[in-house]
DNA sequence: TTGTAGGCGTTATCAG
DNA sequence: CTGATAACGCCTACAA
């Protein structure tokens, strides 16, 4: 008996009612209803029935149980990766949330592609989860949530939103933040406003292109990465500054090197921008490098202003500008809304915009304004 | 037929082999095996079946398998917090392995807190998933995980060691990385060295008491904050530097403005010391914010050494030196162990002692050095 | 090759 | 108040 004890085979079966039963010497649904404390049990045989259990170790069969009840008190939630701290916010807004309704959350990390995606969710489908919170990769291409949705498994998107999907999404105003990050960059100023940002390799090709009135258009789905670039060229067009594809740069997401190289490539730009726009936390971290790696002063030699409040943005000097959104909030109501669905609401699907905030701090400074009509 | 498409209700019944079976002319048994690609079926009625279960949406009912199977192909993580980086990172590792196994895990964050703990391990027993990694709160106190031993579930510890538990365990050498952090600032002269770091709420009375020795001693169970604070004391005593209880401060975790307090109260000593180590990413933080606070310069005013090696570290100014470790490799390996466990390992509890580093940067700096023997 | 039947553990229904 | 029995959906002996 020295091992066996680390290891899987560690136990014989696990003992079920029918051995508690046994032990106690009663039937198998006296057994259950002194177990599960539900209808009348007499007071002796329930404390025997107690008894028996505690000494055989007894732990009920949750597998059995959804087998019987069809619920499994389990959801699932596909993000892109736990181990940004965006998507790890939102997890523990979303593991709050399912902790309170006593039900528990599998994670699935989809590192944003569009195949993994509907792998895990297929497998969260089977396993019978009762709701999947997701973020999307795709927002047309939702075949795999539309089915979970015809399989009565409500859906709730994080972070983006889908027109093709009849979903509750918990988003922000992507294009409005944008929009507010390069007005105020431009209001102190700058004309020449630069963009970095990471984006979907799906959407990648031919984001940006000359339209016949001189203006830029921005082609692609209504992601967060394409709706902050449309933000972007709302601002500058307002603001009557000059935009040009070669100010807006962009890497896939999880490829880091490729982004500080891309942030290099603008600051290296024979007309450099003034200012800088990082749309995604991945960005600003690279921009931030990227120019204190030329030793380019904040905000003296160039103006930055960055996307999500992440605790480094304080701490660094200079405190960085930034667009500031609530992963833990959006986490938190994605979940409410799975629950309020999973109690049977079947109210249309609701669009839910967060607010996101301009925090200005210290690395978007004037520019000896020269105002344009 | 407008709405009920968001909503929970949606479907009718979930179709299931019966209903391919019968939709397609079959028994059940044909069915079965056609979808499921085991035993014979002929390649017509294979067919038949396939395209049977397209029409009516048939997706596998993964608790019917499992209560027939006995697996569950899921496995559980009981992290402290996902919304801190290490175990956000951890649970990468995790998550990634798992995948890789064709498994699912489910996420639960215990806070730090062992009542959680404990429920979280009871839920997720009885859902009869097949293996924990857990960040186990206390390292004596561990009935819990026993019994998941005792049913045969695997359990790995992350991150903290238990005596009392023959698992296996994926740690650092908490220890050695202090004296290694600590020894570096005394190599350069500081002697009044302070510490900051979190520790658990059961541990916090009394940590630390006077000898008759005239050393510092520390009593308390072999974790992770209570053994950096062995490695301050054994790198104090061994550079002949004083010791003094007030040198050391410490705050429940998740007492995050607390902690701001203790670094300021290390700062405002009347013998102020000239060097802290803060022993973990929330001290370090902690730190840095207060010194920021009272506009002391590092390495200039205060030398510093941090824990993790987070990105910001090398964000800010100056870069921090700062003891390394890998929760990414920490989450991978403890889910390796713990596929092996599953698998049928036996063998005794392993302890897997992690390499830590210490990277050194610019926040720590010589004191004209002062030497003793 | 195909079909029939039984059981995994729980809970609920129905008799006693 | 207690006991026997059926059912959830799948898989697999076993029989045809």
């Amino acid at each position: 008996m020295a091992s066996t004890k680390t290891g899987a085979q560690g136990g014989r079966r696990r003992p079920t009612v029918a051995d508690v039963a046994r032990e106690a010497g009663v039937s198998v649904a006296t057994a259950g209803r002194a177990l599960g404390d539900y209808g009348r049990v007499g007071d002796a045989l329930r404390d025997q029935v107690r008894a028996a259990a505690a000494r055989l170790g007894y732990s009920p069969n949750g597998v059995a149980r959804s087998m019987r009840s069809g619920g499994t008190r389990t959801i699932g939630f596909v993000g892109v990766d736990i181990s940004n701290p965006y998507f790890a916010t939102a997890m523990r807004g979303i593991c709050d949330v399912a902790r309170k309704e006593g039900y528990e959350a599998i994670l699935a990390n989809s590192d944003d592609r569009l195949d993994i995606e509907r792998a895990a969710v297929k497998v969260l489908l089977e396993k019978q989860i009762e709701g999947i919170v997701v973020a999307p990769n795709a927002v047309i291409d939702v075949g795999h949530l539309q089915r979970a949705q015809e399989l009565g498994v409500p859906v709730v998107l994080l972070d983006r939103h889908s027109g093709v999907l009849d979903a509750d999404s918990v988003v922000i105003d992507n294009e409005a933040a944008a929009r507010e990050a390069v007005s105020h960059l431009l209001r102190l100023g700058h004309r020449r406003v630069g963009m970095l940002l990471c984006v979907d390799p799906s959407e990648s090709p031919e984001l940006v292109r000359r339209a016949g009135t001189g203006r830029l258009e921005v082609h692609g789905a209504a992601r967060p990465s394409i709706d902050r670039i449309r933000g972007y060229v709302a601002a500058m067009d307002q603001y009557g500054a000059p935009t040009a594809a070669e100010l807006i740069r962009y890497t896939v997401v999880g490829e880091a090197a490729h982004l500080e190289r891309e942030a290099e490539a603008l600051l290296d730009l024979p007309d450099a921008p003034t200012a800088v726009f990082a749309a995604d936390n991945v960005a600003t971290q690279g921009l931030f490098t990227a120019v204190r790696g030329r030793g380019l002063g904040i905000p003296d030699d160039i103006s930055m202003v960055g996307f999500d409040d992440l605790d480094w943005t304080t701490l660094v000097d200079p405190p960085l500008t930034v667009v500031a959104q609530s992963p833990m909030d959006m986490g938190r109501i994605a979940a409410e809304r799975l629950f309020a669905r999973i109690k049977g609401d079947d109210s249309p699907g609701e669009r839910i915009i967060l607010p996101t905030e301009l925090i200005v701090r210290s690395s978007a400074a004037g520019r000896d304004a020269v105002h344009t009509a």
